[in-house]
DNA sequence: TCCCAAATTATGTCTAGACATAATGGATAA
DNA sequence: TTATCCATTATGTCTAGACATAATTTGGGA
């Protein structure tokens, strides 16, 4: 491994440990070149590098800062429904139905079982099927998601790697139109994704979403 | 603008004009830097830039060459219904239903609006409704798209710069489940693309799919 | 003729400087 | 007290070298 890919290495796990916090600065471009024992243009392309990322933003005379969980980047990475509800000036709410562990041979290990309802201003906008791989999460075992949603408690315990996303459309069973308080056959989005956390699977998520009130954006380029 | 941008602007846009093409050697590094007048570092900056952005690939020894169209990069980018068609083994065909030319607002002017439906296999799979900008894209007009499908030709045409994609689930309305072949109001997922070169929307279409036969992938982060 | 070794070439990384630029914060003047 | 100027500081860009690495080409020997 490179020395500036080791510096940013080292920078990208320190901000995906929680060890640097978004706002937080990090060390100046003089610290690190001394830490590393190395020219200031190494430590430079290391800097411009998460910069690039996104992890990072840079600012004269201020210094580097860790970036605050992009909200900019394309919605599709990681749609935090209690968020976007919120943002929206919406009251959110999380109904969470069942949960129990189980042995799961998909995330091969011990893992959280969940099915619960987001609600904006109390009407059903997403029947949620969710496990979460105590593997990869232990912390999961004891957080209460009757306060806040599985989704939003992830994303803000576990740094991920990597997401996968599958988007269908479902006419919904009646199982989901009673959840959803819409009418059985009635179109539905539906969003699987996987996540990760370098190679282990962190959870497996199916929302099914009522058709009429949700739709998915994301947009890629520059400007 | 800097040095090194420029340079890497340079080259996207001979690259984006075709006048590289894919699989073609760029100039060296030692090239540039005597085009430019510059030190290798500043060329060498402004190459892994684009290497990074995956416009060009770098091999030692051999030089730096115009990578072919990103299929590798997230699915939602752009997908082509009919690479994607051909590419699972099947038979694809293109059935244009109408086109026309008007004024569009949208676009602000003279637009080509087409409607046609995508097969797989002789089996409906997409309805799409499209408009090209004709100021963006002079050569729709001379096209012929019961050869090729627009999407499969724009992309080929046009060095877009921006997408905007939104994905919706939507009951079908009597109008689309008879293009589809399709019960009225069962689940069809809805795409909605707009195109741009740089400031200027290229195309804006809409593509309504059977739910039980289509759907999206996207992934992110690394590996 | 075929195979292996050496020379060549283009990229990959790094250094130790330089000057530029922008924002901050304190000192000075109105 | 308030406004303005200036020094400081961190990043931004660039240079002219250096050695490393990988892959291709070439030349020679079996």
């Amino acid at each position: 491994m490179t020395l500036h890919r080791r510096i940013s290495r080292d920078l990208e796990d320190r901000i995906r440990s929680g060890e640097l916090r978004p706002g937080q600065r990090i060390p100046t471009e003089h610290e690190l070149m001394q830490t590393y024992g190395c020219a200031r243009m190494t430590v430079n392309k290391a800097l411009s590098q998460l910069a690039g990322d996104g992890l990072i933003e840079r600012r004269k005379r201020a210094g580097s800062f860790v970036r605050l969980p992009r909200l900019d980047t394309p919605v599709l990475e990681i749609p935090d429904i209690e968020v976007e509800v919120t943002a929206r000036g919406d009251r959110y709410r999380f109904e969470l139905l069942n949960a129990q562990t189980r042995n799961d041979s998909d995330l091969n290990g011990p893992t959280l079982s969940l099915t619960g309802i987001h609600y904006a201003q109390d009407r059903a906008l997403a029947f949620e099927e969710r496990r979460i791989s105590l593997t990869a999460v232990p912390e999961a075992a004891t957080a209460d998601f009757t306060v806040q949603s599985p989704g939003h408690w992830l994303l803000q315990a576990v740094p991920w790697t990597r997401v996968e996303h599958m988007v269908s459309a479902l006419a919904a069973p009646a199982s989901i139109a009673a959840r959803l308080g819409v009418d059985k056959g009635a179109a539905c989005l539906v969003v699987e994704r996987r996540t990760w956390k370098d190679d282990a699977v962190v959870t497996v998520v199916r929302q099914a979403f009522d058709g009429t009130a949700y739709r998915l954006t994301a947009s890629f380029g520059r400007n």
